[in-house]
DNA sequence: TTGAAAGCGGTACCAA
DNA sequence: TTGGTACCGCTTTCAA
């Protein structure tokens, strides 16, 4: 069926260590050989099994990437990113969804490290640190991407959320805006830094939020847009009601805009919105959404090199944490200035 | 390191196979050294080498799956599906994106062949069969999926195509329409499809497309709003300008109807917009687009399935083509009726 | 420059 | 019920 080395050495004559060196580019073969091994590989389309060569080098050049949800454009520019940094390296990528679902998550998990995975590339849906315990154990590296766990030292890449929080409310208030409210998204952390970030910045104009203005959008990432237009309407049934909203991302921008309008509101001119995300055809809505840009394809590059170089370097490195700069981009949904 | 066969057997006095049989439930084992060999095997943390039980098997039990972008919701959605069935069966999925580079598909599907995939889905940027034949060679099973090669006989799941572009014709047909264009895509299956179904359309009310009508969307799936927007300002100089347009997908539909917008007419009074895809949020958009909807999930699951289904079956099989009903998801952007 | 032998971590087959 | 042996396709080591 396939092709093996074997079956090359055994047509011209020669054994399978030549040939395998040949394979590997070695030095110590006669250029007659070579070629004559290189002839034949050709003619016979000869494709080297990478499993049987990982079982005997312990490396698989392969990695593994689980995220909570592929379809959400946040994570699949991240696999995009990641794709991209380790093409270059030969290296084949496993990508798995947990559907927001720790145990499934878990269940990946185990999967590719029975597979021999080089390293994993983690954006969690993890409540506990548990299971990142069980990939230490077997000394694979791994990378945690846009989750953080508090008081868990691991190699991180994501935004700085305090500052998209803060970026966020600055620029609202910037606009006029003085009834400020949040819309925020479950006990993680890009929600929760987002949060802290929201916090801050009215506690240096010696402001806090108003009873009721921060909203729990009741689902996670999925179906953002129904969770965040039924956040919206508790928001419109406030009085004094928000002239302003933060939400945590764009979808539930999304759906707390479409409370607004349908409401018979304007937006801005009566309550500006912001999200964060910046993936979704932000410009192409009835009112373009202003959007903190998370840079999600550079995460997921960035994370892929990190994970590369853990591969690399033996020597079990101190974990890296790196921060990303959000960036503000401004639309129409907050631009109250010069009206 | 990682824990092998090998130390089970050794720690309990009994050989290898003794504990590869426990460990595949193997029934001639007696129920003694069955516990023993399980409660070791937990307490060590035991986890196969699947690279290594491939090797020996033949059976690799991973696929891969190539898209030409993942960014792409219509792909994700099909990547969510494609896992989603494979993941009860044990199965681990290989994804990559081509970039809509045929070079770079070509790459990666000969590095999936070199890992021994049991199947290969493929969503191809091919302009040629050539590379299908490197599979076929390796007697490898794949499904292709989206897009489809005309005289190749292959697995093929996909969408009925000429029902996507008839439906959207019809419907603005009713809606009242009588100069509809077409802003058709590039030269693979779903957009020639797409445009006989057009065609097909408007000859069955003896009608054809005026002159002009037809116009070429720059680029492929990527950056489909940007020459949407092109493509639509050519049609928007025609007179007499076309009041209905069908679209060949979503991003490109969106991109036409900002170029109306932007011109001051209106959706749907002055132009009605049908795209194609379903999967962006149409429904908050500044004005709701209609569009067939091609349910990629549900085209990811099936193709999923067959794959399985091929790997299972020994012997080669017919290739299947399976094609999906489309479905029209009405809504503002070509409502003209009771107006 | 070339190749024989051992072995990576498992499974298959058959004998004990 | 248990296990010895061979082997999957490749690389590594070391001797010729």
């Amino acid at each position: 069926m396939a092709v093996r080395l074997k079956d090359i050495a055994r047509d011209l004559g020669v054994s399978v260590v030549t040939v395998s060196k040949v394979l590997r580019n070695h030095t110590d073969i006669s250029e007659e050989t070579r070629e004559r091994v290189l002839k034949r590989m050709k003619e016979l389309n000869y494709r080297p099994n990478l499993a049987a060569r990982a079982l005997v080098t312990g490396r698989s050049c392969t990695m593994g990437l689980v995220v909570p949800d592929l379809v959400h454009p946040f994570f699949s520019h991240v696999a995009k990113g990641v794709s991209k940094a380790l093409r270059r390296k030969g290296y084949s990528l496993f990508i798995s969804s947990s559907e927001e679902d720790p145990q499934l998550e878990q269940q990946e998990i185990e999967q590719m490290l029975a597979r021999r995975v080089d390293a994993l590339i983690i954006a969690s849906a993890q409540w506990t640190v548990e299971s990142f315990r069980r990939i230490e154990e077997q000394q694979v590296p791994f990378v945690l991407i846009d989750r953080q766990f508090p008081g868990f030292a691991a190699n991180f890449i994501g935004v700085d959320d305090i500052a998209v929080g803060r970026m966020a409310t600055d620029h609202l208030f910037d606009q006029g805006c003085r009834r400020i409210a949040h819309i925020r998204g479950p006990e993680v952390s890009p929600a929760l830094g987002r949060l802290e970030g929201y916090r801050g910045s009215l506690a240096k104009r010696g402001l806090s939020p108003a009873p009721g203005h921060v909203v729990l959008s009741r689902t996670g990432d999925d179906a953002g847009d129904v969770s965040g237009y039924e956040a919206m309407l508790k928001l419109l049934s406030l009085s004094p009601r928000p002239d302003g909203v933060f939400c945590y991302n764009d979808p539930t921008a999304l759906g707390a805009m479409k409370a607004i309008l349908d409401s018979g509101l304007r937006v801005p001119e009566d309550i500006a919105v912001v999200g964060c995300g910046n993936v979704i055809y932000d410009t192409l809505l009835r009112v373009p959404l202003t959007s903190v840009d998370q840079d999600s394809l550079s995460i997921g590059e960035k994370a892929g090199k990190l994970a590369l170089a853990l591969v690399e370097s033996k020597t079990p490195q101190r974990p890296k944490s790196i921060l990303l700069e959000p960036n503000l981009v401004v639309r129409a949904s907050s631009q109250r200035r010069g009206l």
